[in-house]
RNA sequence: GCCGAGGUAGCUCAGUCGGUAGAGCAGGGGACUGAAAAUCCCCGUGUCGGCGGUUCGAUUCCGUCCCUCGGCA
């Protein structure tokens, strides 16, 4: 039989040592790295998104970093796919692939597909988010009911989100997404996966996300992002919006203080690391580990990566 | 030392005309199939500073002590 090729996984929350922790393996291992931060992918956002350094990216090979501009279209889908291309790459060469990162939306996708006939329309999302603004969500979670109960049942008729993408979907397929998940279940399975998670202490955690933001501000967080608005890229680019960006564009937009800011991204940083944790102890196939045990899991990997059950 | 203002949830405070208390923030839990560093949902028991007194009952009234912050010495 065609075994499925094997991979290593590292993930867990933001701050918890998962850039090292995949750059030790990949030298241990042969390995090289697949990216599977969502942020990561932008050029010019370095520092805001702890980019792994020209250093670092110079001890093992780092692929999906980089690898678009911070106004290009990006989500899941694209990630996936250049994801499976780049494993296939490392696979081709008779490496080890490491997928490492903490969007976990990201990773189940390369890992086990999404459902490929519910595609998206930008413009029919475009149109159906004016909807609710005008008709507020719970006006368009109505509509959804009567075309996938299913799907409305399951969410919250606050979740804008969440009801314009089934409204989408359905649209465009003219089946409900209940039926198209349904379908799919994320089967799409080709790869066996060592999955690690970095545990750390809350505490801890909250302490090492506390440094980092000081270490991005003295490394010129600042700077950063106002090369970027130099540049022409919008504050309200879903890039522009996520940690530390966002909190820099306020600021220097005028709407808050430096020190306000600077709080509110430690406090969005804590809670966004939090939101990981939820995320990942919910796969019962993470081993968690604290950083500072992962010698224990080598000889696993070991076996793992000579094939041998586990 | 004296005068004044306070000591209530991790923090800032509200409140109880005496029937053991509630907001904001912080924090915790959960969800997540093409925006995911996004988006959405749920969660508030704490010797009401200590000790006495009055009272059926005190966090609330009285006394006293301790502590904090102002002001005066």
């Amino acid at each position: 039989m065609a075994a499925k090729p094997l991979i290593i996984v590292v993930c867990g929350p933001t701050a918890a040592g998962k850039t090292r922790t995949a750059i030790d393996l990949a030298r241990r291992f042969g390995g090289e790295i697949v990216n599977a931060d969502s942020m990561q992918v932008y050029r010019y956002m370095d520092i805001g998104t702890a980019k792994p350094t020209a250093a670092e990216q110079a001890l093992a090979r780092h692929h999906l970093v980089d690898v678009v501009d911070p106004d290009a279209p990006f989500d899941a889908a694209c990630f996936a796919r250049s994801g499976r291309s780049a494993i296939a790459d490392i696979l081709s060469r008779g490496r080890v692939p490491i997928v490492a990162g903490g969007t976990g939306l990201y990773i189940k996708a390369l890992l086990y597909g999404l459902a490929r006939e519910a595609p998206s329309d930008p413009q029919l999302r475009q149109r159906l988010a004016e909807e609710v603004a005008v008709l507020g969500s719970a006006a368009l979670h109505r509509r959804l009911a009567e075309v996938d109960p299913a799907t409305a049942d399951r969410l919250h008729p606050n979740d804008a989100l969440r009801i314009v993408r089934a409204l989408e979907v359905h649209g465009l397929s003219g089946r409900p997404m209940s039926e198209h998940h349904r379908r799919h279940g994320f089967a799409d399975t080709p790869y066996l996966c060592f999955k690690i998670g970095l545990e750390m202490d809350r505490e801890t955690l909250y302490a090492r996300i506390e440094e980092r933001v000081d270490t991005m501000l003295a490394q010129g967080l600042e700077a950063e992002v106002r090369g970027l608005l130099a540049r022409g890229y919008s504050p309200d680019l879903k890039s522009m919006q996520s940690l530390g960006y966002r909190h820099m564009c306020a600021w220097l937009g005028g709407h808050m203080e430096l020190q306000e800011a600077v709080a509110t991204l430690k406090r969005d940083t804590r809670r966004f690391a939090k939101r990981q944790f939820t995320w990942f102890r919910a796969d019962p196939e993470i081993r968690w580990t604290a950083p500072q045990d992962l010698d224990l899991l080598l000889t696993q990997i070991e076996a793992f990566l000579q094939g041998s059950d586990l």
